[in-house]
RNA sequence: GUCCCUGUAGCUCAGUAGGAUAGAGCAGCCGCCUCCUAAGCGGCAGGUCGCAGGUUCGACUCCUGCCAGGGACGCCA
């Protein structure tokens, strides 16, 4: 529909041009808009305001020229010019209904796109060091990073999720004494009990399974515990396996999967970290200060240079995010985004300053960052800030078995990730239409609960009858649905482009809006055959992109409530 | 002090690469189940879009300054 208008609009120019009332020269970017007010018909155009100038004529005077100079169509009933300049597009009824037949044909593959011409992307997320179990930001993270990565492969690219850890610093070495003291029967209270250790009942359990000698299975490795309670190397090495584990677990339940577990440790192994190094100081980025090695990040539009590598001779954790981006980048991914909590947004400017004082080629702007604000969970209006599990933070797991998987994934992708969420848990968990998920769910479930009705009255779906009356779909009601279903494909080019989920959230809430005003207005199993065969073409439409909307968020379409 | 994010109805939030009279849900009030699932729908009420300037035919949207909240500013990750 919008394409078909844009190529009226297109030749209603080159007809002025023709005409000299144009100049030849000019170039026009024509937008369409669908309206927010049925009064302004279906679609807009600010076309004339745009030209109007260029053109050297009122806005209006170029209007009424520029429909004149519309070639007839089919597809539009009627236009208008209205406001300061605006022209009105009012569909032929059988033209928006059209949507339906594409949707129905369409499938599961309606409203996915090529945009991205196989482009390889990767997605980072997550990435949470196995230190404990994953938190609600993890989680947060976790639902617009998965979520981001369906948007993109369903608009073409190529995508590789990946997670990246560390499983060999400072703060894995203190898990490591934390389960080491609990295995000699230490609590938190105990006065040789580590310094900072984890005091999270999850310590004790893996020092119970540690002493077992059993054996734990994550997605990216396997150990058997060795026993020793003083042998602090096989514990660290235990302890990691069985966090990553419990992690693997929980994103499980969560219904996200990687593809790529890349650890921190490797860098040093394959002498990544060395070989940028040596790059950034025949570079001459570098310079020797205080007992310290700098890079100079300020050439970079850094505020201050950044230490690489201390007096004690060990590397920042710059350095390997650095020589990490860079391998990146050397697999091949021209496009990478970082899905992080905000509090690492100090790392952007220094990683690509670093990046850039490679002088590898990377584009100034690589990696592409998607920061998501703090989320704070409340339960009966006051905020729950502990979990026994984990001590000092609400997991992930939490949410999962007291909400369910559904609302806690809906929950956490449906806001903007640049603004600060509650997570209200009594909202999320009632089963009432205060629940944005249920509200969606609900309209996929009655599509099918009227589907059901249609065959237990042997009056099943016919699709050719459909198709031959879909210019009835003609109340206001139906209008605003045929309308809203057109745009899905647009809203998720968007969506993946901005790298915004959240536009689908709302995007199915609106959907569902519509369709439950419809399905209150307009009774579908009606006698007419052609008429309930129509209205339930309209509920199979509807249906369809609800579900196909619903598995970008890696929420489930139910068939009843 | 510097940098980033946010500020929209009593509350939680949308606002689609500036567009027409700023939207939805909840909370409040009034209605709708002899009828396809009422986990639903309709209506009423509720706003100087933080404040002040600027750009534009047009600004919630872009620019500048200020105010408020959050975060980051480590030879921690």
């Amino acid at each position: 529909m919008k394409e078909t208008i844009t190529s009226l609009l297109q030749s209603a120019i080159d007809a002025l041009k023709h005409q000299g009332v144009l100049p030849d020269d000019l170039t026009a970017t024509i937008k369409i808009d669908p309206t927010k007010d049925k009064a302004h018909g279906d679609y807009a155009t600010n076309l004339a305001l745009m030209l109007a100038k260029p053109a050297g004529l009122k806005p209006r005077e170029l209007a009424e020229k520029l429909t004149a100079a519309l070639p007839e169509s089919d597809a539009i009933a009627k236009t208008e010019i209205a406001g300061p300049g605006f022209i009105n597009f009012f569909a032929a009824a059988d033209a928006a209904a059209q949507i339906v037949a594409n949707i129905l044909d369409a499938g599961d593959a309606f409203g996915r796109s090529l945009v991205g011409q196989g482009e390889k992307v990767q997605v980072e997320f997550v990435s949470a060091n196995p230190t404990g179990p994953l938190h609600v930001g993890h989680g947060r993270g976790a639902a617009i990073g998965d979520c981001l990565c369906r948007l993109l492969e369903a608009t073409g690219f190529e995508v590789t999720r990946e997670f990246y850890y560390n499983d060999a610093g400072a703060q894995i070495q203190n898990l490591a004494r934390s389960v080491q003291a609990r295995a000699k029967g230490l609590g938190p209270d105990d006065a040789s009990w580590p310094e900072d250790g984890y005091r999270g009942d999850y310590i004790i359990d893996v020092a119970k399974d540690y002493l077992a000698g059993k054996t734990v299975t994550a997605d990216d490795r396997e150990v058997t515990a060795q026993g020793d309670a003083d042998d602090l190397d096989a514990i660290q090495a235990f302890a990691v396996a069985w966090l990553r584990r419990e992690q693997d677990l929980d994103l499980k339940a969560f219904g996200v999967a990687f593809d790529v577990y890349f650890l921190e440790s490797s860098l040093y192994e394959q002498g990544k970290v060395e070989d940028t190094v040596a790059r950034l100081t025949q570079n001459g980025h570098t310079y020797e200060d205080d007992g310290a090695m700098w890079l100079r990040t300020t050439d970079f539009g850094d505020d201050k240079d950044r230490v690489m590598r201390k007096r004690d001779g060990g590397y920042t954790y710059f350095l390997p995010d650095v020589a990490y981006h860079l391998d990146k980048w050397n697999r091949g991914f021209k496009t990478v985004i970082n899905e992080q909590g905000a509090d690492h947004h100090s790392t952007v400017t220094r990683v690509r300053a670093g990046l850039q004082a490679l002088e590898a080629g990377i584009p100034k702007g690589y990696p592409d960052y998607v920061l998501h604000q703090m989320v704070m969970v409340t339960r009966s209006g006051v905020e729950v800030k502990l979990s026994k599990r984990a001590g000092s933070y609400v997991t992930l797991r939490d949410l999962i078995d007291e909400v369910g998987r559904d609302a806690t994934r809906f929950f956490l992708a449906a806001r903007r990730a640049d603004s600060q969420l509650t997570f209200d848990i009594d909202l999320a968990r009632s089963q009432s239409n205060d629940n944005p998920v249920y509200y969606v769910q609900y309209a996929h479930a009655r599509v099918c609960s009227m589907l059901r009705k249609a065959e237990a009255e042997s009056r099943a779906f016919d699709y050719t009858q459909a198709l031959a009356n879909l210019a009835s779909l003609d109340s206001d009601q139906e209008k605003a649905v045929l309308n809203r279903l057109a745009r899905y494909p647009e809203v998720v080019e968007q969506a993946a482009r901005s790298r915004e989920p959240q536009q689908v959230a709302q995007y199915l809430l609106d959907l569902a809006g519509d369709f439950h005003t419809c399905y209150n207005a307009v009774k579908v199993m009606v006698d007419d055959d052609a008429l309930r065969n129509v209205r339930l073409a309209l509920g199979i439409a509807t249906r369809q992109v609800l579900r196909n909307g619903l598995d970008l968020m890696g929420v489930s379409a139910p068939e009843e409530m």
